[in-house]
DNA sequence: ACAACACATCGACGTTTGTCGATGCAGCGA
DNA sequence: TCGCTGCATCGACAAACGTCGATGTGTTGT
């Protein structure tokens, strides 16, 4: 992968739904990028379990154990959802919060409309 | 992967928005086949040429040359969205036509929404 | 300063994926 | 019937991925 970091998709590919016009090269790569984040049944329920949260935010300390996989592998999922723009990651002392980036996930489910 | 065919996702993680519900396993692994389709940058050109096509359906033979990839590789990445339930084959004659499935889209934006 | 803790990174492993050349198979025309 | 054509399948290979134990890093409390 070239870019570690995925924050913002290209404003067309944002923006244009796939089925309007054919997607360039650039477009689809980032496209693809997103969409691979959320090809992984262990990312998707870390997703939906910091989205079905009470609170807006979920310590990381939280999903090792209903994921169900260990702490370097939970660990290794939310950075490719932080990578892929999905979700926000904020320190704050011993503990890591993770918060939803639903402006993400509305561009990406433009694409599809 | 167990099952070959993907054609009808579950009625849950159809319409339950990833935002809602904290999906269970089984609904987790059927939305990340149906990402892991669009996780591809080929398959999201192949999928935007026929939703951009002036007519519904698109010939196989037109496929090969645009998408910069080999016949055998086109027809493989056709069969992963077929799979998917993202597109519809129809043989007619000597020729393959592809149609979308614009419910199965629909489908999974509602999941992100 | 030190020990304990939460999380990230590393190294290694088996599995899955994307790719293509070679080959197989079905439908058409002569 | 026979050869041609369009697409699918096979076999092989490199690259990418998911996983975990071991280890590193930074922060807190003593």
């Amino acid at each position: 992968m070239a870019a570690s970091k995925l924050a913002v998709l290209d404003p067309i590919a944002c923006c244009t739904p796939v089925r309007v016009d054919v997607l360039d090269e650039a477009q689809a790569e980032l496209l693809a990028a997103s969409f691979a984040a959320l090809a992984d049944p262990i990312r998707l329920r870390l997703l939906s379990y910091i989205a079905a949260a009470d609170a807006d935010e979920v310590c990381a300390c939280d999903l090792t154990e209903p994921s169900g996989r260990s702490q370097p592998t939970v660990s290794h999922h939310m950075k490719i959802l932080v990578d892929a723009g999905l979700i926000e990651r904020e320190k704050r002392g011993l503990w890591v919060w993770y918060r939803l980036v639903p402006s993400r996930l509305d561009a990406l489910r433009s694409v599809l409309g």
